[in-house]
DNA sequence: AAGGTAACCTGACTGC
DNA sequence: TGCAGTCAGGTTACCT
């Protein structure tokens, strides 16, 4: 589920619930995620207080004084605000683990277990320079990412501006739909080589990927509720892509059939006609 | 250094 | 009804 909107409206639906509060206990039912959640964290978090939540790409990070949880959801991944902390509901096979806090508690699932906490500690230094965030592109909903900085972000690269995106070396947060659905706003092929655009179509697929993950934002802020409860889920991917998982359905602007294609082992859609 | 790909894991869906 | 095969929102590690 998660792309960057997702993220971040887990960010924004959380947050509010915990900063500021202290954790109560931690439990790991299984550790086994794509690193193994390191031990101790219990012992390393308990009555300590939850500083703050923030978003780095598709991580977030919550920050407690001996330093950060980072948290990614991988591709099944939710972190869910349950109401009641002494009445939990039953844990599910892939409810891994619970940050209990005084008056809520945090549920992390994640069938599929791509997704990873982690923990850096202060005395390591800031927390961007953990590995796995060091070497992150720029923020796409900040002025650090424009047209400039993708077009001299591009040169040189052979590699189709697709998987140039979804890299994220450039800019994070772009994934695989938001990937396809800004290049069709951008009416840039999905083949084009990275190195090939041209300033305005670099600056104007910058304008595109603010524009559609912000939209996003936008429609998964309306159901932030759902991140409360022990059922809720984010409404925001329902909306109509103009060429997502749309293959051989009719264009929204001209009816050519939408194409899809395969990309470093991921699906691309795009309109033929729209596209070039 | 950049580019390609195998791998991690479970669940939903399709077709026989 | 069941079984095999395919695909899925991410990203690293390891080849060439």
């Amino acid at each position: 589920m998660p792309e960057l909107p997702e993220v971040e409206v887990t960010r924004r639906g959380i947050a509010p619930h915990v900063a500021g509060t202290r954790i109560a206990r931690i439990e790991v039912r299984n550790a086994s995620l794509r690193w193994p959640v390191p031990d101790g964290l219990d012992a390393l978090l308990r009555g300590e207080t939850l500083i703050g939540v923030t978003r780095r790409g598709k991580y977030l990070l919550l920050e407690y004084a001996p330093g950060w949880l980072l948290v990614h959801l991988g591709m099944t991944g939710t972190l869910r605000v349950m109401p009641e902390p002494g009445a939990l509901p039953v844990a599910g096979v892939h409810d891994h683990i619970d940050l209990v806090f005084e008056r809520c508690a945090l549920r992390y699932r994640d069938p599929r277990r791509f997704g990873a906490v982690l923990f850096h500690p202060r005395s390591a230094g800031d927390v961007l320079l953990h590995p796995l965030l060091a070497s992150l592109g720029v923020e796409p909903l900040t002025d650090d990412f424009d047209g400039h900085w993708l077009y001299a972000g591009t040169r040189g690269r052979t590699v189709a501006i697709k998987q140039a995106l979804l890299a994220g070396s450039i800019v994070v947060g772009v994934g695989n739909i938001y990937a396809s659905e800004s290049l069709f706003r951008a009416g840039i092929h999905p083949r084009m080589p990275a190195g090939k655009l041209s300033r305005p179509r670099a600056e104007k697929l910058a304008r595109a990927v603010k524009d559609v993950l912000a939209a996003a934002i936008e429609k998964g802020g309306s159901t932030l509720r759902d991140f409360v409860g022990s059922d809720g889920k984010s409404g925001y991917f329902q909306q109509e892509y103009f060429v997502y998982d749309r293959a051989g359905q009719p264009c929204r602007v001209c009816g050519t059939p939408i194409r899809q294609i395969v990309q470093g082992q991921r699906s691309t859609f795009f309109c033929p006609h729209c596209q070039k």
